[in-house]
DNA sequence: CTGAAAGCGCTTACAG
DNA sequence: CTGAAAGCGCTTACAG
């Protein structure tokens, strides 16, 4: 019914092996046969069987790229910047919602492994020993992404936490502020939340300001939590003139809080975010933030893990630079009005 | 080095045969057989090669997901709820970004066509003559979300977008309202531009209000737009005191221009957006909408699609049930203060 | 420049 | 209950 090569070689009167070569832009063969290869290409339709050619090959041109959820804008952008890499690679992705669920991870891991995706991206994940054992016998390269692991074998591409927070810290304390808090995502967050917290802690040091654990709250990095996290600190805290959070959603959040209350962004209370995704733009004040560039985070693992697929040799992890966006959230205190 | 099928045989002592069997649970082996496979499979770590299987049974358990744009709320969401159902039915998704690009999508109608996925699904698109052409040979089943066709081989799931339009300016008429404007999105689209404006003119006949050509501004869905057609509008046409905006984004772009320009909303400016994204419900005020259930859209959608790969049977198309979610972004007029 | 044949790792009648 | 063998649609030495 649909025609295989076999079908193109008899039509063309050649073998299927010159159709092959043919296909596959080696050489040996005359233009002549070219052509009569070519016109019974177009004229049966024929459109070659990728599943075969990978049995032969052992190579899918498909990786798979692990999330820990899809739905929200940081993971988008990251996907965009996978996709647009990998497409224009010749790659295919396989798109898999973890869900935060070691199970479902653990299964995924099994599929992609059957399926002989040429290699994996783990987004926003740490690395389990689980999934380390499950990944090893399956000998495909394996690229984090806005993640960290020390193991050499596994390179990431991320933002420096850790400094991103301190620059965001400095960042407020060079507009005079001095009465600083913070707004943490998740609590031992061993990539987005301990680091963050300590980048925060040692810019106030570095300050001569002290670290006073009521001022800092914890939130789970989304929108939410934001608010939560503010009341706590004001509860906790009088004279905070300045707060850093870990996450826009989180920053937007406590405005919203702000705003409830009557505290006004930024005369009274100045917010720093952190990612700039496209939300800190849209809000009002639009939201001073800590860039992450998440296409370019996307693109620059997509690429690493397809240099070790390609080579088959493994390549060093990469810090992507960040940088602050100043909107309109933080208050000069420099400035007497 | 990686075993196969072949070396488990060996090791168990039976042939290739009878283990496929075992792996697949098909009958007709003895419990005994199936305890020695079983703990040879476990030695070795054999894990099934799926590219093998595929080319015998000529199923990959894949499907392709075709996105205009994958990094926006809308599109995730949905991706969301399509790989969530995919996944629970033991298919794998393959991810295209075609960047509104008709190139590209041909490019990846070739690649999903060679990787022998057994189901499309096309996101936000209309189905050209030229995807038509390429999809018919494919002779897989597609699926349409978020957009229409009325070629009965190709079903779609989506929100009833005039009806919901129309619910929408009706809203707002309900609220005492008789000054509307719209904010379109694209001017001609033909699945979220022409149809919300008609049901948004519909809803004004049908209440003896009159369509005002100068009260509708185009933008393009995205925030960007909103601000530039609500400003437009407020020169083409004094008086307005509500907008229905034909996404949560242009309708947050047009309350910020309104915030940059001193009109308060509600008060002096009512606002309805359409989408319910997460966005809507984070910004201040929290912004009253027509809500698109995205995540049963397209768990929907991938229901809908893989019901049809495995009975080989064509499906109904599927409107979704819309509604609107109050927030604070309506004044009620028929409230005296 | 070209072809016959083995093989990639599975599944599935068919025969017993 | 079990196995030998053909076949899925390709690629790739090998030989000429």
């Amino acid at each position: 019914m649909i025609p295989t090569i076999r079908d193109v070689a008899k039509k063309a009167n050649v073998s299927v092996a010159t159709v092959s070569r043919i296909l596959n832009g080696l050489t040996g063969y005359s233009d002549k046969t070219k052509q009569k290869v070519l016109s019974a290409i177009e004229e049966m339709g024929y459109h070659p069987n990728a599943v075969a050619r990978s049995l032969n090959i052992r190579r899918t041109q498909t990786i798979g790229v692990l999330f820990p959820a899809v739905s929200n804008e940081f993971s988008s952008a990251l996907l965009h910047g996978i996709e647009e890499y990998a497409h224009s690679c010749n790659y295919s992705v396989l798109v898999c919602n973890t869900s935060v669920d070691g199970n479902r991870t653990m299964r995924y891991l099994q599929v992609l492994r059957e399926k002989q995706v040429d290699g994996l991206l783990f987004v926003s994940e740490t690395l389990q020993e689980e999934y380390i054992k499950a990944l090893e016998p399956m000998r495909v390269p394996v690229v984090l992404v806005a993640s960290e692991t020390d193991d050499p074998r596994y390179p990431f591409v991320k933002v420096d936490d850790r400094k991103a927070a301190y620059d965001a810290a400095c960042y407020l304390i060079g507009k005079g502020h001095t009465e600083l808090a913070m707004i943490s995502g998740t609590r031992g967050d061993p990539i987005a939340g301990t680091p963050r917290v300590e980048g925060y802690r040692q810019a106030l040091l570095a300050h001569g300001l002290s670290f006073r654990e009521e001022r800092v709250a914890y939130g789970d990095f989304f929108y939410e939590s934001g608010a939560a996290a503010l009341e706590t600190l004001l509860k906790q805290s009088k004279g905070i003139t300045a707060v850093f959070a870990a996450s826009d959603e989180m920053a937007v959040g406590a405005m919203n809080y702000a705003s409830r209350h009557g505290i006004h962004v930024p005369e009274e209370l100045s917010i720093i975010g952190y990612d700039n995704i496209r939300l800190a733009g849209m809000i009002h004040p639009p939201l001073t933030t800590v860039n992450q560039p998440l296409l370019e985070l996307g693109q620059t693992a997509a690429g690493k893990l397809i240099t070790m697929i390609e080579t088959g040799s493994t390549v060093p992890s990469r810090m992507i630079p960040h940088h602050i966006v100043e909107r309109q959230t933080v208050r000069d205190m420099t400035i007497r009005i």
